[in-house]
DNA sequence: GGAATAGTGTCTTTCAGACACTATCTG
DNA sequence: CAGATAGTGTCTGAAAGACACTATTCC
């Protein structure tokens, strides 16, 4: 960064903005759905995801809480950790300014998007989305790639890579087992074995086993199953 | 990105930077070594990583290649495939003005670093950089990734997941596996068994058996071995 | 008892890690 | 021949995939 030359402010600079690609698992715990927040725009006419510039002197977290709030109407603690997928940059992407977007992914649990402005649409296993004609810009890629990046993180991909139970908080502590593979197979968008599923989920779970702690997770019959919490 | 409002160039827009980690491996065949360009800058004097501003309706990708030729002297074709590594958005990373820094990596053969301008630094096992006392801005975490980055893909980590034989072009085709394992040994820091490497990246490679084509490689004595060059 | 769900045991396959061996060259 | 490097064969252990079985509840 930082030329060598002395003047910093003589060029144009692009516009930056933050999108959020914002994706939450609803009714985690009875039915789990992976959906993915869209929004109406009116300037240019259509649905896109939102999004915001970043204002004088802000960071990318900043702009990322400021936009939850006044775009989406959710007020979220420091705790939000949106993840930078890619920075699109063509030139060409708005034509009415140089904008630059700096997109992210943001996994959110269902119960912090109560009220939340804009339609909680259903990610297909493909990828996706139901309904949807097409996104406005480049949000499609965008989509695309946020969808890839959450995939990537619950996917049992290669062996060691250790995949842990619920990294983005969609259920609420404690759950079973059960639940927590439900979560999984909406996130990726494929059926998961049972016994080698728990298998490798139980090491990152510990039982709550004080006084008869279960419960008749799916329905109404069958055995009561165990509930875990996350280790440490 | 984009408000749902007219106005787009009412706002102060952050600075824009490319920041490269330019890695390399000197003496791919004979004796591979990981290495770093470093430069010296003046106005703030100190060691740095080269960069500069995204100028006007430019790329990322065309600011790589302006950065490479401007800064670094070396002039390439678009084959130049640069990593983003992170957004360093801290507004006060340059006490000057607000600038941001778009991190990448950006891994070449070193013929194509002949006569570029800077240092190029031995980066030890532990990641850290030869006789390097630490460098300008938040330079030394971008280096700190960018190790990581490259490492990362040329792990052997989990085991289904597949690592190519040489997906920089460090060394010229065609090459043998000795060769191949000492160049991964210098990237990833580490010593690798010499059977299990064979194994795996045989897999990836074909043998070229046109008239003999063997060649005595690292050094005198003992059985020529095969040489190979990449499928597809 | 029967249906439904929870949970365990275990066999097979795959593949990384490790070791030992054979093969082919130079001097 | 000895020394050096290239390449193969194979055993072991860890973990995934798959299947079958037992356990506990509601009706």
């Amino acid at each position: 960064m930082s030329p060598t030359s002395a003047p910093l402010d003589h060029y144009p600079r692009p516009g930056l903005t933050v999108d959020l690609a914002i994706l939450t698992v609803t009714d985690a715990d009875t039915d789990p759905v992976l959906r993915l927040l869209v929004q109406d725009r009116e300037s240019p006419a259509g649905r896109a995801l939102p999004g915001g510039f970043v204002r004088e002197r802000q960071t990318v977290a900043q702009t990322t809480l400021d936009v939850l709030r006044r775009k989406v109407g959710v007020e979220l603690g420091t705790s939000v950790t949106p993840r930078l997928l890619r920075l699109f940059d063509d030139p060409r992407r708005d034509d009415r300014s140089w904008v630059m977007s700096a997109a992210h992914a943001l996994a959110l649990p269902s119960r912090a998007l109560t009220g939340a402005k804009g339609d909680l649409v259903t990610v297909l296993p493909d990828g996706s989305l139901e309904g949807e004609e097409g996104l406005l810009f480049d949000h499609d890629e965008i989509v695309a790639a946020a969808v890839d990046d959450i995939r990537s993180r619950y996917e049992f991909r290669g062996r060691l890579v250790g995949v842990s139970p619920d990294p983005d908080g969609f259920l609420r502590e404690p759950f079973t087992l059960h639940q927590l593979r439900k979560v999984h197979e909406a996130v990726v968008g494929e059926e998961m074995h049972k016994d080698n599923f728990n298998r490798r989920m139980k090491e990152g779970l510990e039982p709550l086993v004080e006084g008869g702690a279960f419960v008749s997770s799916s329905g109404l019959r069958g055995r009561p199953a165990t509930l875990y919490r996350k280790t440490e």
